[in-house]
DNA sequence: GATATATCGGTATAATAATATCGATATATC
DNA sequence: GATATATCGATATTATTATACCGATATATC
């Protein structure tokens, strides 16, 4: 729950997963110069629900819509970017310099969302004190200690499911408090610890599903 | 819906992302000579509630469990993998062959979710002909072309944001009948095409989110 | 073989999230 | 300036999902 002038504002997990879709949405609308837009025009657009959006952005915006005009697209953007977090940095550190962990070593656009990788771990000796795209990579025994000593707060473990549970049980250690998890596994930390699960197998499950079901009517 | 034997069985969406957990956890058991499994333990174990988990595994388990044992875990893995439909093989192709569209091409594991990406596709004339791990590279003009003449059903977006509509509409003329879209936008597809968006943005949302709350109330 | 009990499976309730409804109001239009 | 209306914000309803409850039963234990 979140005070903002004196209404208190929840939002529900899923109406934060729906922000990041507004953020890019609404930066099309400013590329393109359009100054105001409304919840229906938003709804229809990302075809979501009219009034699912506007409390999604009641929940953002500090300041309310007007009627016959919406909300101004550049402030907008503001309270979203800002409700996100994605104007402060945080540090984190990737664990498992595997093919997933390669690539989201190179991928760029994480500082848009206020993430900077600041150090890689492996249990590959032939990685060590080597770089991927200006990031260096250490033994994977050091990572409880250099996470303690840069106050890392964030977490990225790409390594198999194997070894998931035990890395993770190690950033924990090191004082990391939200842990992005790559591996298809439960992870079990303390409380007031975050696991995030990038869950691409239950990605993988609704295709599959979705297809079968699609092939079985079709040779009905 | 669902038949099974005469019992029509509903899976939520929620529900049927839970299973690629059940299936690693199964997995682990039968690495361990385990036999049996009740609800309870599982529950336990996953930080799942008991009922939950009963039902879930009642959604795919065509044989009961029996009280006081549990389920067979090999029977379990069996009906799982296969209500997952990890044993018959969906072919793919990639379109963006960037930092992550690499990576997901190096992955070996989607045999194990009944994955293949037989084809790849970008933009850039210097990857024509080019094959990355065994995968040759298109050019994504060839897009629609390829993917109705080889039948294919499955396309996996990593393109950026600006260019995964456009991609996606190729792929939709070309018959493909479910989208894995790595791009932070909602997707417009024809009703009876899944658009499942894998969405990293939100995750980061969320750490972003767990972090400043963590953080102030450190502060306060 | 009798008894106790862990687990099952079904039904009931509660919590959460999505959608519908409606009066209020600012602004576009005449 | 008066009027019509698109949009807002709040409240009510519905849908979905999660959890609690409870009788039935197979099996472990004595």
């Amino acid at each position: 729950m979140q005070i903002q002038g004196n209404k208190p504002v929840v939002v529900s997990k899923q109406a934060l997963q729906r922000m990041p879709y507004y953020l890019e949405y609404l930066k099309k609308l400013r590329a393109r110069g359009v100054e105001f837009v409304s919840a229906p025009m938003i709804a229809q657009d990302l075809k979501l629900n009219e009034v699912q959006v506007r409390k999604d952005l009641a929940a953002v915006s500090s300041v309310g819509g007007r009627p016959k005009t919406g909300f101004s697209v550049p402030e907008l953007l503001q309270n979203m970017e800002s409700f996100l977090g994605y104007n402060d940095v945080n540090e984190a550190v990737l664990v498992g310099v595997g093919a997933l962990g390669r690539a989201l070593l190179s991928y760029k656009g994480f500082s848009n969302y206020g993430l900077k990788i600041i150090a890689a771990f492996d249990t590959d000796p032939s990685l060590y004190n080597t770089e991927l795209r200006g990031t260096a990579i250490f033994p994977a025994e050091r990572l409880t200690e250099l996470c303690a000593r840069l106050k890392i707060r964030i977490g990225i473990v790409t390594v198999p499911a194997g070894q998931a549970q035990a890395v993770c049980d190690m950033l924990v250690a090191g004082g990391v408090l939200a842990i992005w998890n790559f591996a298809p596994i439960h992870l079990n930390v303390p409380p007031n610890i975050l696991a995030q699960n990038e869950n691409m197998a239950a990605s993988l499950a609704m295709l599959s599903k979705h297809l079968r079901q699609k092939l079985e009517t079709e040779t009905d």
